[in-house]
DNA sequence: GAGTGGTCTAGACCACTCG
DNA sequence: GAGTGGTCTAGACCACTCG
């Protein structure tokens, strides 16, 4: 087991959970090094990584800080796979590869404001255009009115088209765009090398009165960079 | 002057150049080591930069390979700055720094078709919300029929609708996604640390018979990420 | 078994920030 | 001047691939 992901995670935990005020430093990679047993490569690594998905950004002399609320606007808007499977002359599919009442893992549970282990409804899709896995969809709902879903045509393009179906309003989503390395698992399924780099995109959706859902898209790049062609 | 990117780029260049056939392995990182003079990490870290930036994948065991042509039909759409200033109720802005006759640098020539050092149309804006810049253009055109240019609003939005207007129509649009980091020049322009980490797109223009234009734009983020909010 | 990438160490020197 | 991040070294052991 390597030790830089332990690091990263921690502090990736107090970050989100607003344990850095905004201006305030983390603690220095030196400080790092030695409270976790490490050489200051190995905690730097951690915070190599951080920086890159936008949670803190360093300066030079002064230390590692956190990424403000701010300028945080979205540029990237998602094309749906129809419009890019139309895009290339090809068809869309959507394989359903989970549809059940499961367990919030703690990451899950935070997210959606519920303690681990609670109950959620799991979606799990991978969807591609002809043969090619082009993305890993995993939603998760809390499970108040959303377990109709399960009797649903989970297969077709859009679970939210069911949702607004079901009379269940989205009243607001949030989202972050980042790239990251893709575990065996999720690799296997995108057919990709792995380890592999790919962008994570992570939604949370809102309820006019609360948190409906989190869901992650595992979407397959050209490594960590995407390129794509179109006709204007 | 460090020595990871001269590792990095002249990797690159040659990758650029199809000097790696798909398949084929790129020289090890003990080879790079030796042959530049660096440790085996100093290699490394050109090596993970390529990786990180989609132009290779790697394999423990086997080596790393150069990203091949499949894959890469595009998942994200830029939102224009109009629609991102909306959703927030604010006022975008576009400043024109430059917009004149220049010269190619050899990555421009290159893009265009054109030796280093050939007239090229450039255009440089700035453009954000209210006053927090969020992206730098930097457009590239070739000189034929493009010179008109010159002589109208370049500050509105769309530099599309200038070239439709003058009846040039782009025929096909290939572009790339990539997290980089900001050199100084640039990070001080969209007011950001120095290195910071952004999202750079890279967009090459087709007429029906040739190159009409290339473009990069250094889109500010949450650091290598990037959120966003929105009413669906 | 030879070669590859993945991770880690315990140093080092540097540029930079900050009080 | 003390502390910070940026880069680099010369090793080490490991998991993995490939012939």
């Amino acid at each position: 087991m390597s030790k830089y992901p332990i690091i990263k995670s921690e502090l990736k935990a107090k970050l989100l959970a607003g344990g850095y005020r905004e201006g305030e430093a983390l603690p220095s990679e030196v400080t790092l090094a030695k409270h976790y047993g490490v050489s200051r490569m190995t905690a730097r690594r951690a915070v190599d990584e951080l920086e890159r998905e936008g949670y803190i950004f360093r300066v030079q002399g002064a230390g590692s800080f956190p990424t403000g609320k701010r300028f945080r606007q979205g540029v990237f808007r998602v094309r749906s796979l129809e419009e890019m499977a139309m895009a290339v002359h090809q068809a869309p599919f959507t394989r359903v590869l989970k549809a059940q009442i499961g367990v919030a893992s703690s990451e899950v549970g935070a997210a959606l404001g519920l303690p681990a282990g609670s109950a959620v409804l799991e979606v799990q899709r991978l969807r591609g255009i002809e043969d090619a896995p082009l993305l890993l969809e995993e939603r998760h709902f809390r499970i108040e009115n959303t377990e109709r879903l399960l009797r649903l045509p989970l297969h077709q393009e859009s679970i939210h088209a069911l949702l607004v179906g079901l009379g269940i309003t989205v009243a607001r989503v949030e989202q972050n765009l980042e790239a990251v390395s893709l575990d065996a698992a999720r690799a296997r399924l995108l057919e990709v090398p792995n380890g592999s780099a790919c962008f994570l995109m992570t939604r949370t959706s809102y309820l006019p009165d609360g948190i409906l859902g989190f869901s992650r898209y595992w979407v397959r790049g050209n490594g960590g960079a995407f390129a794509s062609a179109f006709e204007p």
